[in-house]
RNA sequence: GGGCGCUUAGCUCAGUUGGCUAGAGCACCUCGUUUACACCGAGGGGGUCGGGGGUUCGAAUCCCUCAGCGCCCACCA
């Protein structure tokens, strides 16, 4: 016995990953299908550990790329690896600070340096989880995302949009951590709702009178340059034209009518701040209004606000002012008011709205192009409604901030000449503090591009850009696999860049996954203490059950809960082919010799019917993989492989053995268990040793000839088995003798009934006695006494209701005119015969019920 | 304020154009050392598909409505 009774997969996952990756099983599939298929992989922090939503992405993308492999089309899943700006560089500034050091002690590429060391000490983690995953991708073409070709992709695109237009310096009102000192996009701000007050202030109007404005932002009046209401507002269209004056400094605004005030809210009229308020920036913008900015970067209120205030924090601030308001009887109402503010996703710090000069991209054109692609169908999503969601948010989108205030990241090209401020260059000799062109001095932007503009350039820049375009061919990819939280910022803005900079869309599928929630549907967390480490679990119960695990029970775009039974039940499932492959090894000569011209000749019935079921299972597998239902695929494998190989096939077979039949069936069931279980498939592939190869190369089964009425014929003998196994089992009384009288598939198959169905005779008689078995078509009684026939009587009672149950509604069905008339044939045809089928049964019942 | 999703067995979830007696895994009960597997085998119990209404010959599935849960977006003064 060449295999252990149990599969211990951490003895030989290690091995088989070596295996596939030595073996070049990784490297672009040769194509016997004639055509291509790629995923590129949501690259993962290069510094970081996998966590459990990797190993789902993984596990998925993994299925589909093995299929694809399998199935014959030219295969490749790339790898990458992420530098992760911000979140490394948060890491980093952390450790930075633990040392008592600060960013600023350092110039840029010092510290640049220091933080690819950072990343370099802890770099490879990641990698060596994505083996135990058994990711099959192209290590030799992963890609770092600050390697050349990404950088040089990112210039040429940042260079396209300066020279189209689309991208542009300006100085916009930014959202800004001032814990990161850096600005970010509108999508990177996290909003929590915060119990505060709305202050109403009163401001006095120039001439006589008094206008009363709500804000929940004090401190920012010694910012203001107008007060807006409403131009219909019938309280506040006399005021529009006059001046009111800002309580404490005394300055005179103006008073401005503006569709964007809700005359419902508040108190209809609104302080404007466009320093440092979005909103209150446009306002300033259609009215030419001042901007005087009063916090600085450190969230310290700065030179231009009054002596008592100045260098004070923001909150500080707020009371500050509140407290001279209040001495100066300025407000009027102070009511509890909850409203959201914007934090810093990473620290919690309240983001501050601030004027800076900035890079932006112009997304209207881009975001209306990817618009047109996406109702056009372009792009298949999976759940499809998140098409249109990403559609509508693309509608909406405001220009894409992409500078970063961190030196953790791609530099961006542009230089500023020093004499002259608007005068901005391209150039991509980063690496200068200073150039000169044509005489003049140019500075460069110390800012680095937001991660997501050149991650956004991935798909194309894996696979046409990347080591000189050897994959251009992939491109565009098939299938985008991702989590749907980064729908917005990550698919989105790929579909947009790539038809900007390709002309073409980056892949032609999307499946979002959801997340992935603790067993009682809660969400994983350090905090809650409900984190499962996925090395963990790998580690106790093998890389495949964590992976079919996941796999199980999860559909597109839902976030749904997992636990060990899960995992359990996956690697029960492992074990399960295990031991078919030690049964059938057990049977066949040593060495075997496996049949090299196609399958074997089915001779029994169960040959026919396995064959049957395992081409029915290659097909309907793949055609479910093809469609994204990976859950149901896994678990047609599954099923088809326990129940009907396992339980069905593997015992027929201890009666009819037929060796050649038995090896296919092995190798059958490996080949489609293996994109989804892919760890033990190979190692029982390469234990049994029958063939020189990698399972994870074989061509995916393909349809088998078989005789049907033959099939069919094993069918009956399993409903008699069952049949005989219900009986026994209810009556509990020791093996039963199977009788039947003139019935030529019970006579030829005896012993094979007589094995499956636990009896301890199955005898020819003319004179049958005892239980007549309600099997349709067969002649068999269970050779029992009265007494035993009579413990059995509540149970037929039992079926016999059902019975005439089932058959009363079925003939209420049939004899509705409308059902006859409309329903399909074939569904009407089915119901009479279901009626045949139980009045039969309920006649048969009966006859035994009265025997007694 | 806007949008999306969910509610099916004790638990976690499938259920693809409306059509077999609504399924699976786990859990539960009974029986079982049979030629691979107790990480097993055989059998079984358990659901008025969140409530109500409608369309239809027929609804878990389509429409309306109510309730509960969750997520996302927003320039919520």
């Amino acid at each position: 016995m060449k295999l252990a009774s149990a599969y211990e997969s951490q003895q030989y996952e290690q091995t088989i990953y070596a295996l596939w990756e030595t073996s070049g099983a990784f490297r672009p599939s040769t194509s016997r299908s004639g055509k291509h298929y790629s995923i590129v992989m949501p690259p993962p922090n290069a510094n970081g550990n996998l966590h459990i939503g990797h190993a789902l992405t993984i596990g998925i993308e993994d299925v589909a790329v093995r299929y694809h492999r399998m199935i014959g089309d030219a295969t490749v899943y790339i790898p990458g690896a992420d530098h992760a700006g911000f979140e490394t560089w948060v890491v980093f500034e952390k450790e930075l600070e633990r040392q008592g050091k600060s960013r600023f002690d350092f110039s840029r590429e010092e510290i640049y340096s220091q933080v690819w060391d950072f990343v370099e000490k802890n770099r490879g983690n990641m990698e060596v989880q994505l083996r135990e995953l058994g990711a099959s991708c192209d290590w030799d073409h992963l890609v770092f995302t600050l390697d050349a070709p990404v950088i040089t992709t990112a210039y040429a695109t940042f260079k396209k949009l300066w020279d189209d237009d689309l991208v542009y310096r300006g100085k916009r009102i930014v959202n800004y951590c001032t814990k990161h000192k850096t600005s970010f996009a509108d999508i990177e701000v996290d909003h929590k709702i915060e119990q505060g007050s709305l202050w109403h202030i009163r401001y006095d109007i120039v001439g006589g009178g008094e206008v009363v404005v709500a804000t929940t932002r004090p401190e920012t009046l010694l910012g203001d340059t107008a007060i807006a209401v409403h131009p219909d507002d019938v309280r506040f269209k006399h005021l529009i034209g006059k001046k009111a004056i800002v309580p404490i400094i005394h300055r005179e605004i103006p008073i401005v009518g503006d569709d964007a005030i809700d005359i419902e809210m508040g108190t209809g009229a609104v302080k404007v701040t466009p320093a440092h308020d979005p909103t209150d920036y446009e306002i300033g913008q259609r009215h030419s209004l001042e901007s005087i900015e009063i916090i600085d970067s450190n969230g310290l209120m700065n030179e231009h606000v009054p002596m008592p205030f100045k260098g004070k924090s923001v909150l500080d601030a707020r009371q500050k002012i509140i407290d001279t308001l209040q001495e100066a009887n300025q407000i009027v109402l102070i009511e509890p008011y909850s409203h959201s503010v914007g934090v810093c996703y990473k620290c919690g710090t309240v983001i501050e709205p601030l004027l800076k000069e900035q890079w932006f991209i112009r997304v209207a054109p881009l975001a209306k192009r990817a618009i047109a692609t996406l109702e056009a169908k372009q792009i298949n999503f999976y759940p499809h409604s998140k098409s249109d969601e990403l559609a509508t948010y693309l509608g909406q989108l405001r220009d894409w901030n992409i500078s970063r205030q961190i030196p953790w990241g791609i530099p961006i090209p542009a230089f500023q000449n020093e004499a002259d401020d608007n005068d901005w260059i391209f150039d991509e000799r980063v690496d200068q503090p200073v150039i000169t062109v044509d005489g003049k001095t140019y500075r460069r932007d110390e800012d680095t591009f937001d991660t997501w503009f050149s991650s956004s350039q991935w798909p194309y820049i894996l696979t046409r850009d990347a080591h000189n375009g050897d994959l251009k061919n992939f491109f565009p990819t098939n299938l985008m696999e991702t989590g749907f939280d980064i729908l917005r910022p990550w698919v989105g803005r790929m579909i947009m860049l790539s038809l900007y900079a390709t002309d073409e869309i980056p892949f032609e599928e999307v499946y979002l996954h959801g997340m992935v929630l603790d067993e009682h549907g809660k969400k994983m967390s350090k905090s809650r203490g409900n984190v499962m480490n996925p090395q963990d679990v790998m580690r106790e119960h093998g890389s495949d059950a964590l992976r079919l695990g996941l796999l199980s029970a999860r559909s597109a775009g839902q976030n749904q809960a997992f636990g060990m039974s899960k995992v359990m039940a996956a690697r029960n499932f492992c074990n399960k082919l295990w031991n078919i492959a030690r049964y059938v090894e057990s049977k066949t000569s040593e060495p075997y010799e496996p049949l090299t011209n196609g399958a074997p000749v089915p001779e029994t019935n169960a040959d026919h019917w396995m064959m049957r079921e395992l081409s029915r299972a290659a097909h309907k597998v793949g055609r479910l993989i093809e469609r994204h239902q990976y859950a149901e695929a896994a678990e047609y494998v599954y099923h088809v492989i326990w129940d009907d190989v396992a339980d069905w096939y593997v015992e027929a077979s201890k009666q009819q053995t037929n060796v050649d039949m038995l090896a296919w069936v092995l190798e059958t069931s490996l080949k489609i268990a293996h994109p989804f279980v892919p760890f033990v498939t190979e190692t029982i592939w390469q234990k049994l040793g029958w063939h020189k190869s990698l399972l994870m190369l074989e061509p995916w089964p393909t349809a088998e000839h078989f005789d049907e009425d033959r099939a069919r014929d094993f069918e009956q003998i399993q409903a008699l088995v069952a049949e005989v196994r219900m009986v026994c089992s209810d009556i509990n009384n020791g093996k039963q003798t199977l009788l039947y009288r003139d019935d030529e598939l019970i006579a030829n198959n005896g012993p094979l009934i007589a094995w499956l169905g636990r009896l301890k005779d199955v005898t020819s008689t003319e004179e049958p006695k005892g239980l007549r078995l309600a099997v349709p078509g067969r002649q068999a009684w269970l050779a029992m006494d009265e007494t035993t026939l009579y413990e059995h009587q509540s149970k037929l009672e039992l079926r016999l209701a059902a019975a005439r149950d089932r058959a009363a509604n079925l003939l209420k069905r049939l004899s509705n005119e409308g059902y006859v008339a409309q329903a399909p044939p074939h569904v009407v045809e089915e119901s009479k015969q279901q009626l045949a089928e139980q009045q039969a049964l309920v006649g048969r019942l009966e006859k035994e019920l009265n025997v007694l």
